[in-house]
DNA sequence: ATGGTCGTTGGACGA
């Protein structure tokens, strides 16, 4: 089972990037962050003519997730929010495929730290860390993937001076996500050996890309059970290459079950 | 040099 997070930075733009990277990566699953799409407008006939089926939670402008799927979905166990946390802001979508839960994230940027949109975003971690504790008892098999908006470590950093106590790198933030990890989660990256300086973000700014000033904020975590199934872990920077690209690459793993 | 680029939107704001 290959599985795949992307943030895309608006499914409108992006579609056409989507359906390529669909055709050669030929994931499983894979969840998107930021479709910027009210389910109204989801281009719903176009990703199903790929050959997938697809879930989506959107809503104008902002935020939006959709899991894009080989399989069907196992019925009656979707989520589209976070338990406890009301909220208008899309950002969850969970479901089951093929016994494996599957939750894709939309993680809050937090803007800057101190502010409201940081504070926003620590009692959101605070609530996924909750709900995941939840479905880590619920599901033997579980794999949590998304826009994480954390770098967990300074060697996820492209310069971990210039970015220390920034936002996405702060140790508030960094505890959470450890937290995360301490309920029984994988960074499956870190399961294999990597290139120095691997990351999933690159600004459009200053030609970030092009000199490799990026930072690895998407993730896919898995438990125990799927830790030890998974093969493989990386980012495919290919598509940050290509024409009008998303300034997030995605992030891949695969699991043999 | 306290900016720089995108996307959405039709002036800023979010990332």
């Amino acid at each position: 089972m290959k599985i795949a997070s992307w943030n895309v930075n608006s499914l409108n733009v992006r579609l056409p990037q989507v359906l390529e990277w669909l055709q050669s990566a030929q994931p499983d699953l894979l969840g998107l962050q930021e479709t910027k799409l009210p389910d109204e407008k989801f281009p719903r006939a176009e990703i199903e003519a790929a050959g997938y089926q697809v879930i989506f939670s959107g809503q104008k402008t902002y935020n939006g997730v959709a899991v894009l799927s080989r399989l069907q979905p196992e019925a009656d166990d979707s989520v589209n929010d976070l338990p406890g946390l009301v909220d208008d802001q899309r950002r969850v979508l969970g479901a089951t495929y093929g016994g494996v839960r599957f939750l894709n994230l939309y993680v809050p940027n937090g803007q800057q730290v101190g502010s409201d949109k940081y504070a926003y975003k620590l009692g959101w971690l605070g609530k996924l860390r909750e709900y995941l504790k939840h479905q880590l008892g619920q599901y033997d098999k579980l794999v949590a993937v998304g826009d994480f908006n954390i770098a967990p470590e300074d060697r996820d950093v492209h310069d971990p001076e210039l970015w220390r106590g920034a936002v996405l790198c702060s140790d508030a933030e960094r505890s959470a996500f450890r937290e995360l990890l301490e309920l029984g989660l994988v960074d499956t990256f870190r399961l294999f050996d990597q290139n120095e300086a691997a990351f999933s973000w690159w600004d459009y700014r200053q030609a970030a890309f092009r000199r490799n000033m990026g930072l690895r904020i998407d993730h896919i975590l898995a438990n125990d059970t799927m830790a030890a199934a998974c093969t493989s872990s990386a980012v495919d920077k290919e598509p940050r290459r290509w024409e009008r690209p998303s300034d997030h690459a995605p992030a891949v793993a695969e699991f043999k079950l």
